[in-house]
DNA sequence: GTTCGCAAGCTTGTCAACAATCTTGTAAAT
DNA sequence: ATTTACAAGATTGTTGACAAGCTTGCGAAC
């Protein structure tokens, strides 16, 4: 499946542009984990000099997306399950805090809309195996989480730690129960969130990513 | 002050010895904030070509250490109070999280000798204004932590937390009665380590990130 | 005295060719 | 049949030169 759009990818200032493209392949499983990036053949395809292309790899290295060795093709990096739970222990904490930030700095009516999306359209969703949109409207809540929580390094960190397992955790929604789980813990999250109650969001917000980390630990042989 | 050993800067595999020479110069104030880097300059003095300074200059900016904008020179990142704060904030989740997760991972017997340290030389630095040998010590005992928690990830997102911060956060060792809360903050987290309560010690260094932090709020004029 | 415009120089951005290294395929030896 | 050695091809690493874009300083106009 592929949750990101990537029908519009390269314009004008073309570093970013490249990196860009090459992130939403790699995170929306377009690129498989072990995949070897040559760059001649990204050069061309995209019309850019071999230059772009290795700049645009060492930014990915940088964000452990790809590995690189000398003389060696890029490759997609390639997580084993201490590495996917190593970093579902920070995002526990991290969107927790997250969320907890959010709740203190908005006041709790502008999270009626969160409840709304969560006792309506997501419960359909959940029940039609919607996966599609399910997971575009979890996007947004996270989005409009960071965005209140306003905290750009927070941002940039979850950022980070999310494009590193996108593929693997965005397909335990697939998981049988999972979504229906799912819905039913961020339900929970956003009522906290709603009553102004950032200590009980949090805690829920990790609980919710701790089920998470349950569900990759039992079908672990299906997604890694 | 100059915490980092910046004797040994450039070695055999050129990329990451220039990065990190360039972060050891950041990080340890010989290049403040503002500062222009010049490709051409940096080139010539560490004998190597341009295009290892650009890719070097590339991973910093990733690193969030230096900003740059197209066809100016890269230049050492300045940060702001609200700046510092977000990764403060970031930083009392992770390190309280770091030593949880180390006094979990290890037997309380093992943490004797940082209640040693805490109890006996840290207290005479304390004393002595010997801030050097103080600091050093302090990231020794963040260094066995991240050890002993064994993530990896969090040791890598802290390095980068703590990089973007160093100069700031180390200063306040030198601000008037800070170095002794400092080390009276410690005894309680190693002591709590020592015993083996894994959620006290993590409050306890929580409490700790955030009494460094009303240090900076007060003193934000001499830091800044 | 101040401001604006212009030109020279400096700095970064880009490219193409070449060198160093790895990979793959073939063939010979055991 | 398997393994080893070697050569040809493919891929990454490196360099130097050139283009594009800022910065600075000078001078003229007001």
């Amino acid at each position: 499946m592929q949750i990101i759009d990537s029908s519009v990818e390269i314009e004008h200032s073309s570093l970013d542009a490249v990196i860009e493209a090459l992130r939403r392949r790699i995170c929306g499983g377009a690129l498989k984990p072990g995949t070897r990036l040559q760059e001649f053949a990204l050069a061309e395809e995209f019309g850019v000099s071999r230059v772009r292309i290795r700049d645009a790899l060492l930014a990915l290295q940088q964000r452990g997306l790809v590995d690189r060795q000398k003389n060696r093709s890029a490759v997609v990096t390639r997580l084993d399950l201490k590495g996917v739970f190593e970093i579902l222990e920070l995002r526990e904490n991290l969107e927790g805090l997250c969320v907890r930030l959010a709740t203190e700095n908005r006041p709790p009516e502008s999270w009626q809309y969160l409840v709304d999306l969560f006792e309506g359209p997501m419960v359909r969703y959940a029940e039609d195996g919607n996966f599609e949109s399910y997971l575009g409207e979890v996007e947004r809540f996270r989005s409009d989480c960071n965005a209140a929580a306003a905290n750009s390094i927070l941002d940039e960190m979850l950022g980070i730690l999310r494009d590193r397992t996108r593929n693997i955790v965005d397909r335990t929604t697939m998981l049988p129960g999972r979504i229906q789980q799912g819905v039913k813990e961020l339900q929970l999250v956003v009522a906290a969130m709603r009553r102004g109650d950032g200590a009980e969001a949090e805690r829920l917000r990790r609980e919710n990513i701790r089920s998470q980390r349950a569900f990759v630990q039992r079908y672990q042989h299906f997604l890694l």
